[in-house]
DNA sequence: AACATAAAGTTCTCATAAAGTTCTCACTAA
DNA sequence: TTAGTGAGAACTTTATGAGAACTTTATGTT
């Protein structure tokens, strides 16, 4: 999280490459954003590299400070070479499938979570996978849920309104059962949209 | 479970965050309940964070105050492509775990197939996902192979060495069973090293 | 290419206001 | 009596600013 000042430094930055096409220097900075100290702006050029929200290059002038936009902006799409069959035979052929990969994440209203446990592990789930959640507060059949119990427990779940004051939370794993909650306790965070697994 | 002044002051910094996209100053706690001393609002925010409702970080000024609603998933960061997590009610343990993906994105070796069939779905592949592959030719126990078989199918499987001329191909599914081939008739793709799906 | 010099970046200490922390005392209601 | 609540003083730490002293870069001159 950064401070406010901090804020101010990174906006004048921001701004100052969008108008110059370069970075400010360091008593431009600090004239920026109204102090007088260029080691004082040094500071918080460290402090925003350290927050992962910019770059530099050690004592580069000028152009030396570098926004890291990498992160905002990259197209992520992975080219498919074919379908795979993990059943019997194949058929090896090449398939134009695309591995669409956008929405996920340049969606704002995505966030990713680490799975812990083993409650959906029928529905492909697996203790230690990713998911990607997109969050919304709908009840959405046969979607699993992230959903929030008594502001403390959140859960992974397919989740079905049985009536007004009730719903049932329906883990996909035989060992567990369903159970059923006051809609009062609970709140759905968002439903998964994807799943990702690093072996 | 917490008493009405505590919910009182969970409800405030929820609300605040919401509102201004960072956490409250401790007299704005207290204005925001209707007491003057920030020495009680912080009292609160303790009791809180022992009911591991809220975390904070100690000292640190205003988003010092975060949510954390999380205990059996961990927001998280996905490195080089962008924050995913931020805001709302699961900004827990930022940055303590980043699903690293630059690997498998970025590694010219790496390529991706779409599954077809359910002979993995024990390993919690399932039809129609997507596996990220690594090109290499080495027989690696309990890793995931992708072997061309007779120049012509692809297959997902398991892989175990017999002996100088037979190898294994074990599926993770029940229904299915191991088969046999010999060497001269195989060939290994790659290895599996992650996995995507996408509801 | 080597050198000299100015300018930019870096590191540091000192200082202060404001925010967070801890504590004691006090009141009220179950 | 005890738990929940409130006020506020005293203390610790952070956020911020100034500026001196140092290191490195950029650049012009020889």
């Amino acid at each position: 999280m950064l401070t406010e000042k901090e804020n101010q430094v990174y906006n004048f930055i921001i701004k100052y490459q969008e108008k110059h096409g370069k970075s400010p220097l360091l008593r431009e900075v600090a004239k920026g954003i109204g102090i007088s100290s260029k080691g004082v702006a040094h500071r918080y050029i460290k402090s925003l590299e350290s927050n992962k929200v910019i770059k530099k290059k050690t004592y580069k002038h000028r152009g030396l400070l570098e926004i890291n936009k990498i992160e905002y902006v990259k197209p992520i799409k992975i080219k498919g070479f074919g379908k795979i069959a993990a059943g019997g035979p194949i058929e090896a052929v090449p398939d134009k499938d695309i591995l669409e990969l956008d929405h996920i994440f340049s969606n704002e209203k995505c966030y990713a979570l680490k799975v812990q446990g083993d409650s959906m592990i029928e529905a492909g789930i697996n203790n230690g996978d990713w998911v990607i959640v997109e969050k919304q507060n709908k009840i959405l059949k046969s979607k699993i849920a992230v959903i929030l119990i008594d502001n403390q427990d959140v859960t992974l779940k397919y989740i079905k309104q049985l009536n007004k004051n009730y719903v049932e939370l329906i883990p996909a794993n035989k060992k567990l059962s369903s159970t059923k909650y006051d809609v009062g306790r609970i709140s759905i965070q968002g439903i998964v949209i994807g799943q990702i697994r690093v072996y």
